[in-house]
RNA sequence: GCUCUUGUAGCUCAGGGGUAGAGCACUUCCUUGGUAAGGAAGAGGUCACGGGUUCAAAUCCCGUCAAGAGCUCCA
């Protein structure tokens, strides 16, 4: 569920948020919401060196780590009691907040989950034997002598050699020092540190078993990921398993069906989302509450068609480069025809497209470059700017089908995306007026459990558009348009995208998960690429810098963050229903119908239970629906012409006249109070 | 994409080589009930799709499609 590219990222640890900026295929989406196009110079993939940790650095690791990091050796102390012919590989601890500990095994039996119990009855008799971790230190050729003999990762020597303890040995820099771990009989090299003894391991759980290829490479073999949480004491650990369940309970993909809220079907396609009347209320007064502080902020909306030319997408950069992270060209039906009957083949056909000797559309991966061209449809003086430019853009792009899921992950999704064309000097105010924006978005939504993040360029890498002077001047806008937010920011080197700085909020949600949310991206690149032009004060012509910025980031994805922060209680301004009337017997039906009328009337979002039912039943039904507003309606209420009102969270609230509830409900509704 | 798991009624799920099951939802009837489930009856399924094995397949095997989890923060 994390990935960042529509914007909301969840933070945590995720090979994505690990990989190069630019390599091809699987991310397009590593560091913006804007699909990332080659710089002109060509410099592609820049990959990430592996940091290997030095010694010390593992000194520092926190208690809580080390018991995870052991129980990790206990379940392989168990595994290999069970089947000893297993080959062990890792078996790390995890950040805290996250799993827990992994080992990955290689072995002849398929562990599935009814293979826990075993595991875990096997690991609570090492936990009971209190066996002291004992580290010893040999050379290299000692290690590799035990390797060869197989008793690494193993109770006793073996007919096998440890293989992956031999190549992980070779990995091991000649000047550090080399250490095996010993607990009982199961000895496994290893740089530690551990907790003193394995009775120190008593609150555990084996949690998940799941296949990953051996250092993550798709070449290597694919081994058994068995996954386990540890924590200090089984207080914690059921807290900890609580939580899990909170979050399960909380699923946007649950919560979604329940509420009616959107449907992903087979037969339309994987990663398309269709918005049932319900998810599409929700989106609407979402956009509604946007456009309003759109024109506030002298937005111009506009829109534009979901496909362009090819040759538009190669003016960008984003065609043929990101073709794989797009949905196939659209080859034009005559050059199609007219290939056939020369019985061209699809590979030429590709190549054709590629080359641009066959013309085609393609669906567009990002709305830039139509903005773009709505720019250059005037001349512009820089007394229009700047031009800000904005449109709900719903943009496609191909994701491998591992990467799917829900609402956070798509193939075609909105984003609420707007683009800015400035003159540097307006780079820092225009800025502000985008963080002002995420700023208001988030607070009204009650996120505001957020960190700032700037990221600027790596002052040792050339892989970035546009020359210094610009960089720096843009990197102290940014930092200056950040420091007026008073939250704190944090600066990172390296982080920036080829063509520009950034700044990206990341927000805690209610149980403290971590997501990104809203960017705002200097672009240099793109107004060079389509050689956007201004003319200036001194009759001469300037380029101007462009914003790309998405307070939302995608409207799927925020969706999905919203249901899941709000476990589906949504704020009255966004329930898709916002009261239910609740006549006592079907005799003060009419009564309810009058009520639905006026409240109908003001704007309310209401409806009429009618069903032949008691009304705890009602009630019921409207808790699940997750109604802010339940009015009763009975014989005290037709008297008094009056409505008892239920909130879903606060309960009971008395009696209050029908005028003075929609009053009352209009005005939250109008505030989009909480 | 790759590995594993899963796919049975609108939903949640049980079952499993020989008339297809439950609860909720739905329809009808009884009931007119005051803050989280009143009662009864009925209707509803090519057991994801396509092949194969078998006297017989929802069940076993193969493939396809889809969903879920995972795919190095280090020995």
């Amino acid at each position: 569920m994390q990935a960042e590219t529509d914007g909301a990222k969840r933070i945590q640890s995720s090979r994505r948020s690990r990989e190069p900026i630019f390599s091809k295929g699987s991310t397009s989406r590593s560091c913006s919401i804007f699909v990332e196009v080659p710089p002109p110079t060509a410099t592609m993939p820049e990959t990430q060196e592996n940091q290997r940790k030095t010694l010390e650095e593992r000194d520092q690791m926190s208690e809580l780590e080390r018991i995870r990091h052991s129980t990790a050796h206990v379940l392989a102390t168990a595994i290999a009691k069970l089947w000893p012919d297993s080959q062990f590989a890792y078996g790390p601890p995890l950040l805290e907040g996250v799993h827990g500990f992994y080992y990955d095994v290689d072995l002849e039996h398929r562990i599935t989950p009814e293979d826990f119990e075993q595991i875990e009855a096997e690991m609570k008799k090492v936990v009971k034997e209190n066996q002291t971790f004992e580290r010893i230190t040999v050379s290299r050729d000692e290690a590799l002598a035990l390797a060869k003999s197989g008793r690494l990762a193993a109770l006793g020597e073996r007919d096998v050699e440890s293989v992956f303890k031999i190549d992980l040995l070779n990995d091991i820099p000649e000047d550090e020092e080399i250490s095996i771990y010993k607990n009982g009989d199961f000895w496994d090299l290893c740089a530690g540190p551990h907790v003193p003894r394995t009775g120190n391991c008593k609150a555990f759980k084996v949690l998940s078993v799941a296949s990953a290829f051996y250092k993550g490479d798709a070449a290597n073999p694919q081994l058994q990921r068995v996954y386990g949480t540890a924590f200090k004491n089984k207080t914690q650990l059921a807290e900890h398993l609580e939580q899990v369940e909170q979050a399960r309970q909380r699923d946007h993909r649950k919560i979604g069906k329940e509420l009616d809220l959107f449907h992903i079907d087979e037969a339309v396609g994987q990663g398309l989302v269709l918005w049932k009347p319900n998810g599409a209320v929700v989106r609407q007064e979402l956009q509604n509450f946007i456009g309003e502080h759109l024109d506030r902020q002298g937005y111009s909306q506009v829109f534009t068609p979901h496909i362009g030319k090819l040759d538009l997408y190669r003016t960008s950069g984003h065609f043929p480069y990101y073709a794989d992270s797009q949905f196939p060209p659209l080859p034009e039906r005559e050059a199609m025809k007219a290939l056939a009957d020369e019985g061209c083949t699809c590979g030429e056909l590709t190549n054709q497209l590629e080359s641009g000797e066959v013309a085609g559309f393609l669906l567009k991966p990002m709305n830039c470059p139509h903005h773009i061209k709505i720019f250059q449809s005037n001349h512009h003086s820089y007394r229009d700017l700047p031009v800000r430019l904005a449109e709900f853009g719903t943009v496609y792009r191909w994701e491998q089908s591992g990467e799917l899921g829900g609402m956070t992950r798509v193939r075609g999704f909105t984003q609420d995306d707007a683009h800015i064309f400035c003159t540097e000097d307006q780079v820092k105010e225009e800025v502000m007026g985008c963080l002002e924006l995420v700023k208001i978005v988030l607070g009204t939504l009650g996120m505001e459990d957020y960190r700032v993040r700037v990221g600027l360029r790596d002052p040792d890498s050339t892989k970035y558009v546009g020359d210094a002077e610009k960089w720096d001047k843009a990197e102290q806008a940014l930092r200056e348009a950040a420091a007026t937010l008073g939250t704190e920011f944090a600066e990172e080197p390296g982080e920036a995208a080829f063509y520009g700085p950034k700044i990206d909020f990341v927000v805690k949600d209610v149980i403290g998960r971590e997501w990104q949310l809203g960017t705002v991206q200097v672009d240099y690149n793109l107004p060079e690429r389509f050689g956007l032009e201004y003319i200036g004060s001194d009759n001469a012509s300037h380029r101007p810098v462009m914003i790309h910025r998405a307070p939302f980031g995608s409207m799927e994805r925020f969706v999905g963050v919203l249901i899941e922060h709000f476990a589906g209680k949504f704020p009255t301004w966004l329930s898709p229903e916002q009261v239910r009337i609740l006549p006592i017997s079907e005799k003060f039906v009419d009564v309810a119908k009058g009520v639905y009328d006026e409240l109908r009337e003001a704007g309310v979002r209401v409806t009429v239970d009618d069903a032949d039912e008691k009304v705890g039943a009602k009630i019921r039904l409207a808790q699940l629906d997750r109604i802010p507003y339940m009015l009763l309606i009975g014989a005290k209420e037709q008297e008094s012409r009056q409505v008892s009102v239920r909130h879903r969270d606060r309960g009971d609230e008395g009696a209050l006249g029908v005028s003075e509830f929609r009053d009352k409900v209009v005005a939250e509704i109008r505030s989009r109070s909480l």
